[in-house]
DNA sequence: TCGAATCTTGAGTGTTCATTCTAATTTCAA
DNA sequence: TTGAAATTAGAATGAACACTCAAGATTCGA
């Protein structure tokens, strides 16, 4: 149980924390950073965090929860795709922490990369079914490879958008369903 | 001017780098582990190298270099991918370590960054001439967004392979062919 | 209002790590 | 063979950093 003042520091930690680490990286960005920004001490970080990874990983988590709109009802193809530029255009920071703690966590951590590979699966499912109503000839397989294609290639444009700015990543994304969801 | 003795610690410096980083990622990797994987001691690291930085980045610049084959004469579009695909499934370790210092770096370090984007605008360069003997109907705004397109597909089907060693790279690599090169 | 739970402070701890330095050894061109 | 340049060993240094702790202050339900 929690107070009220506990859950705001606990708010301002994470967007110290996802800030930081958008700027400066996973090991740059240090436990006396984060406090300054947040305008706490590291006594106060530990008590609401057990760890700076624990941190980094809520900001992570909050990213995943936000990049799905409604996970409840079906979307259009187009709607995911524009939720997901959204996302990345309006949640720079976010987009930028979730990307590096998906390559290096991932790449080097069976329990991050398992979770990345689940919250993969999981947008597949959502595309396939999505493309599913708009080209219902397609099979099974053909779905999986044209879903892979798609959700690889906005990865990959969204890296590259968030390394230069001026990369047209709505116009490329839009791209993308015209060459391969006709 | 080097001896014959200092240029093979070298080449066994970036190899126990390579792995090392492949395997506990950039700042997981200790001058201390590369020099016991070497057998060395670290004064003989920074007799070779200024820094673990600058060894990181020798062993990215031979993954750059080794990326590309002959990059004097023109390929088809079939080879380029096919290429790609080899030198993930095969080098594995250093197709790690340029992802990793790629999105590490390159969101945070501008020299990186820089030249991240130089070495892509390179290999869309290749793609494009490439594509252009293929598809010569294609405007050059087209080309663009389909070498755009098709390089950020397989950078991105690139990483999913690397988290999970299961999934059929060179599979979905060729549908992409299928997909958007017809 | 009371008081138990929570929050904050701020100094302190111990470790890890990149990097340096000096002296001894080895290489290899002339 | 010689000796200047290159290489190596290995201990030392010093800074950075994640994390702890005890004591006081604040919160808020009962």
């Amino acid at each position: 149980m929690r107070y009220r003042v506990g859950l705001e520091t606990r708010s301002r930690i994470m967007e110290a924390t996802r800030d930081l680490v958008a700027e400066a990286g996973l090991e740059g960005t240090t436990i006396k950073a984060i406090c300054d920004r947040a305008g706490i001490l590291a006594g106060s970080f530990y008590n609401l965090f057990a760890s700076k990874e624990e941190a980094i990983l809520a900001v992570v988590g909050e990213a995943i929860r936000e990049v799905e709109p409604d996970p409840s009802q079906p979307s259009e193809v187009a709607a995911l795709v524009h939720a997901y530029v959204d996302f990345v255009e309006t949640q720079e920071a976010a987009a930028r922490v979730y990307l590096m703690v998906a390559v290096t966590g991932g790449l080097t951590d069976p329990d991050i990369r398992d979770r990345m590979l689940r919250h993969h699966a999981a947008r597949a499912e959502r595309f396939a079914d999505a493309l599913a109503r708009r080209r219902p000839d397609l099979s099974s397989e053909a779905m999986r490879s044209r879903v892979e294609a798609l959700l690889a290639a906005l990865n990959g444009l969204a890296f590259h958008r968030l390394l230069d700015p001026t990369f047209d990543l709505r116009g490329h994304a839009l791209g993308l369903l015209e060459i391969g969801a006709r």
